[in-house]
DNA sequence: AAAACTGATTTCATTTTGCAAGCAGAAAAT
DNA sequence: ATTTTCTGCTTGCAAAATGAAATCAGTTTT
């Protein structure tokens, strides 16, 4: 992600790949919409383990980019909630399409596939309501 | 992309960035979809300059995951004719949803930008018939 | 008052990337 | 025939990103 220097190129893939083109971008992003993941300790304990200090420099790259906000926790004053912006919302079809190509060529868990598969199989109609959904619950306030 | 360590997950995101996620491996499947690009100084001519060592790293591991093919071009003894297997081609729907969400969010440039519309209002069908030529085109020997 | 939990920071070792130059071999040009 | 150019690829080294662990100051909970 790069702060705001000169674009090597005004090429869409590249464009898309300067923002999310690294290991954890997208963990993040499937952690909130796959998982419903809200809050920092949530990010740390997923799976693939990624450290604290990287988190907290990638969401801060998130924030800036628009793609999560950050609010305060009115429950809990030292609690901060991550949610998704629509542009936010907007790579999970992005999500999909590399967890259609991962089931297809690498050992995926079963129960996560046929979650997924789920999704696929409904088709462009189920995935724009699944997001749809997604705005009503990452909506501001 | 991991040697063959363990993984660190079986999540479909995961897995499949492990394989492609960073900011050069699909700029690479990039150049060889969209842009028909088969030998690796045409690789290193591209907009976004990536360094030959890099390159040369990254070949070699996409042709261990099985993504690419490496080919001695027939006509000339020196060059080395890169090629997409299956596994590679379906890689293209990934790319296809990264344009979408950058032309929507970023400052793509605009012919690049009709090129992909072309493609994305064609639908499903008219992917599956660019996929089904790069078939043709990347079949071995 | 102590303990546990919050998002984040610090330090430091390891890994990855970026950059520039250079390589041997093959083909093309003179 | 010999120089020049072109091929994929390597090397050396600096800079940046990542990983791991410990630690932090507040805030809640016990």
């Amino acid at each position: 992600m790069e702060k705001s220097i000169k674009y090597k190129s005004h090429c869409p893939q590249y464009l898309g790949l300067d923002v999310f083109g690294d290991k954890w971008t997208l963990l993040i992003i499937r952690d909130m919409i796959i998982d419903g993941k809200r809050h920092f300790r949530e990010f740390l304990s997923s799976e693939e383990k990624i450290a604290s200090n990287i988190l907290t420099n990638r969401l801060q790259a998130l924030e800036l980019e628009g793609i999560i906000r950050k609010e305060s926790d009115p429950m809990h004053k030292q609690k901060i909630i991550y949610s998704l912006t629509e542009k936010g919302i907007d790579l999970f079809p992005i999500l999909m399409e590399i967890a259609k190509w991962s089931i297809k060529y690498k050992e995926v868990d079963i129960e996560k596939a046929a979650r997924a598969n789920k999704i696929i199989k409904g088709g462009k109609e189920t995935q724009q309501a699944i997001m749809k959904e997604l705005k009503r619950e990452h909506s501001p306030n």
